[in-house]
DNA sequence: CTATCTGCAAATAATTTGCATGTAC
DNA sequence: GTACATGCAAATTATTTGCAGATAG
């Protein structure tokens, strides 16, 4: 029923995409992916993007404000939005103890966890702290 | 050039319901308002919850894979996604100290920090135990 | 061969927005 | 009285889907 998944051309240029891009939506692996492959569509980025993201393959990232974004690092970690630039820097939580999947919080028993921040990423940090250095 | 905001019975009868439900999508929160309210409309709850969220009075909680929730506790806190119910849990971690606002991870300078689970909410916890002890 | 994919275009559905009117203060 | 809000409906936009033809295995 659930049918073996084929390899074809557009799924290993999305998935190409992906590696490439940083935290991509959909549209912008789109795009990138149209420079090579100018018949690709937008129905099948989309298709192959949610194909990934059900076997496992990708993990769909959902942030505040803003498309889904898709993301080809599999290992746990959170997203930080920057505030003045958009970016999405991924980080890696130095302890994730309380919060682990498998682990039960207040009764809920833990599958998977996505931890987002917003603020101010570390390039719009040391832009910032040169634009005061001159200032002075 | 902002404006103050005004009183209106129509922000009251979103704000009460976004109390009375459960993490409400928009939608809900319309249909909830609608029984005593008629002629809301939905641009207004949308606009009026928009508001909400941006005078900081309400939160806004992009799920995966659903509408974004709108949750009236503003105290930091983590929210359960149940895998078979659907019920959006509130989850307040014992441990908030790598995560917390105005920590600096990895470079990121956080000011907002939401973490989402996905798994099994206590309620389906307690059922399944239920079901599983009639089997035998 | 045939089940799975793709391209295309039309369909969904959440959210936003323009504008004329209503109303809080 | 005058901003700010609301209702309505039309617009926008991401994402999904139906279908006929293409293709991987």
């Amino acid at each position: 029923m659930a049918g073996v998944p084929r390899n074809t051309k557009q799924k290993q240029a999305v998935y190409d995409a992906l590696c490439r891009l940083d935290h991509p939506t959909a549209t912008e692996v789109y795009e990138y992916v149209r420079s090579a492959h100018p018949t690709l569509s937008r129905g099948t980025v989309f298709r192959v993007l949610g194909g990934f993201a059900a076997e496992g393959r990708v993990r769909r990232v959902t942030l505040e404000g803003s498309d889904a974004r898709f993301d080809h690092t599999l290992a746990p970690h959170a997203h930080g939005r920057c505030r003045l630039c958009g970016r999405v820097t991924d980080i890696f939580l130095p302890d994730y103890a309380s919060i682990a999947r498998g682990a039960i919080c207040g009764g809920f028993q833990i599958e998977e966890c996505d931890v987002e921040f917003s603020g101010i990423c570390s390039e719009c940090n040391k832009k910032q702290m040169r634009e005061d250095a001159k200032e002075e």
